[in-house]
RNA sequence: GGGCGCGUAGCUCAGUGGUAGAGCAUCUGCCUUUUAAGCAGAGGGUCGGUGGUUCGAGACCACCCGCGCUCACCA
């Protein structure tokens, strides 16, 4: 790792101090002592912003020669004596401002010369144009309101005439920008963008959902029984009842139990647990939403998801017609919907239906699909379509129908034997969706339990337990269900054309830093 | 976990065995409408880490750490 510790005496505020320094930061830290000497105040309480950057210049005619008060980073000085330019970065973008000794004063223009890119500063001026036709504030007012103490990966970047931006020496160690997240939203402020669209993709998630006068709820994180799907589980321990509880891994279960209690539509947006590798599709905790509907079936829950996209698209994007990754994505509905039975043989020949196990296992080993040799029926049904189908799926296409083996809460197929009535929703080759119609026989709930219990025995660490609650809160009687899951993060990463998870979340999880 | 690649100044990067470099950033001086401001000068490095090969290692070898891509595993 490239975090280095030093231990320096500067005489000042750094004696004995532990921490990462360079000679930048102990420049910044004397700065800081310089300023304090004359009476500045370095971190101040507050500063009454009444003005924006990209509203001051993106309607300029209003604001010309009225009094503004902005406040945000300063990302360029350029200093010429006794008169300085300076660009701010407040929440919307940049403005530059004028600073000029005969305007601010002989003191605060004393104090300017000991500010850097990265503080955080406050203006008080009247809004102008420069000769070089720049809008900005000419600043009667300049204070500090925060002093920065390291310096920031500032990099250099010039707008062409066609409004172009060009960014030299971007800050782009991925490794960085991913542990210092906090740096890389100041200098690559375009990223924004991103975690602003994903507010506004969940915000339209629960709009809709509202609107169809579901519930949201809260259900448990910690779980003294894990369930909903097939996944290792985090283990913590709870020390006053000094039982392990396990972090969720889906919400299902619980959710399931509510509809038991008599609510008919319920829905929750949280965040998921599975101990499991990480890579650009998975993070070890990420978001999902999950719906369920009484008294509706899968194909319902179709059209609902078709509606439900189509709605969060138009009211984020305006538009239901995205490039992902160079190619074109209509979201639209209808989607195309075929059966896992038909899309297989329509791509390799084989019927599942019909087809042996040796079969399947022949037409797998056609595509290089390495098998542990302990699979069962569904698994291996699985596995073919995997090698075959999905990366054909690009456009938004419902497969339906899945073997009963690898779908343990879904309802049996009202005539198609040994299939459940589930779907997944499929773009550019990625899942972005399961639902399916819940299983609601308390004693086909069981046997499917007692399956996967026994599957857990025989090695499969990612079989289910059998949550005895929740086969008693069926036993009350679950009416028909249509139940639903969406990735949050994963629709966020298609929609924003995202190739890595960790580019729609915030704080991506990382090794630890070595000192 | 396997394979491939990467790690050099605060940032972005050169450096193919012989005195550690550039641009930006920083510091000093000049400069009252500049804008990748400019001009003149200066400082700044455990070359990810530990061993090894060699007269000599940033470079070569081994192992370790971190990151990326990819395969495997997996929603």
């Amino acid at each position: 790792m490239r975090y280095k510790e030093y231990k320096i005496y500067t005489g000042g505020i750094l004696e004995n101090t532990q921490q990462e320094i360079n000679d930048l930061i102990k420049r910044r830290y004397e700065e800081l002592d310089e300023l304090k000497a004359m009476n500045i105040e370095t971190f101040a309480y507050k500063f009454d912003v009444d003005s924006y950057s990209t509203e001051i210049k993106s309607d300029f005619e209003k604001y010309e020669q009225k009094d503004v008060a902005v406040a945000g980073r300063l990302m360029a000085i350029r200093k010429m004596g006794k008169a300085s330019f300076v660009q701010m970065q407040d929440t919307k973008g940049r403005i530059q401002a004028y600073i000029r000794k005969d305007d601010v004063g002989e003191d605060v223009y004393k104090a300017f010369k000991l500010m850097d890119i990265g503080d955080i500063v406050g203006v008080k001026g009247y809004v102008f144009k420069t000769k070089m036709g720049e809008i900005s504030v000419h600043a009667k007012e300049l204070v500090l309101l925060s002093k920065s103490l390291r310096p920031i990966p500032i990099a250099k970047e010039v707008v062409d005439a066609n409004g172009n931006k060009k960014v030299f020496d971007q800050f782009s160690d991925i490794e960085l920008r991913y542990r210092q997240r906090y740096v890389d939203l100041i200098v690559n402020p375009e990223i924004k963008d991103v975690f602003a669209k994903r507010s506004l993709i969940v915000r339209e998630l629960r709009n809709f959902l509202d609107g169809r006068g579901y519930m949201e709820v809260e259900t448990p994180v910690l779980q003294q029984m894990y369930g909903g799907a097939n996944a290792k589980p985090f283990v913590t321990h709870h020390n006053a009842l000094d039982i392990p509880f396990f972090l969720r891994i889906a919400d299902e279960l619980y959710l399931k139990r509510l509809i038991v209690g008599g609510f008919d539509g319920v829905y929750e947006i949280a965040k998921d647990f599975r101990n499991e590798g990480m890579d650009k599709t998975h993070s070890p905790e990420f978001t999902m939403m999950e719906l369920y509907v009484a008294y509706k079936d899968y194909e319902w829950m179709m059209n609902t998801v078709e509606e439900m996209v189509e709605h969060v698209c138009m009211k984020v994007f305006g538009t239901t017609k995205f490039n992902i990754e160079g190619t074109e994505i209509d979201f639209k509905g209808p989607w195309q919907r075929v059966s896992m039975v038909d899309s297989i043989k329509e791509k390799s020949g084989v019927d599942i239906v019909t087809a042996s196990i040796d079969e399947l296992k022949t037409e797998l080993k056609k595509h290089h699909v390495k098998l542990e040799g302990n699979e069962n029926r569904g698994q291996l049904i699985d596995e073919l379509f995997e090698a075959v189908v999905e990366a054909d799926l690009v456009q938004p296409t419902f497969l339906y129908d899945y073997p009963i083996e690898i779908s343990p809460l879904a309802k049996k197929h009202k005539d198609k034997e040994g299939l459940v009535e589930r779907f997944e929703g499929f773009v550019m080759g990625r899942e972005i969706c399961n639902a399916f119609s819940e299983l609601n026989d308390p004693i086909d709930q069981r046997e499917r339990l007692e399956a996967q219990s026994r599957n857990k025995e025989a090695g499969d660490e990612e079989a289910q337990q059998v949550d005895e609650d929740y086969l008693r809160a069926m036993e009350y009687g679950l009416p028909p269900t249509a139940g639903l899951g969406i990735g949050i993060d994963r629709l966020v990463m298609l929609l924003t054309n995202q190739s890595s998870i960790r580019d729609v979340v915030l704080f991506p999880h990382m090794k630890p830093e070595t000192k």
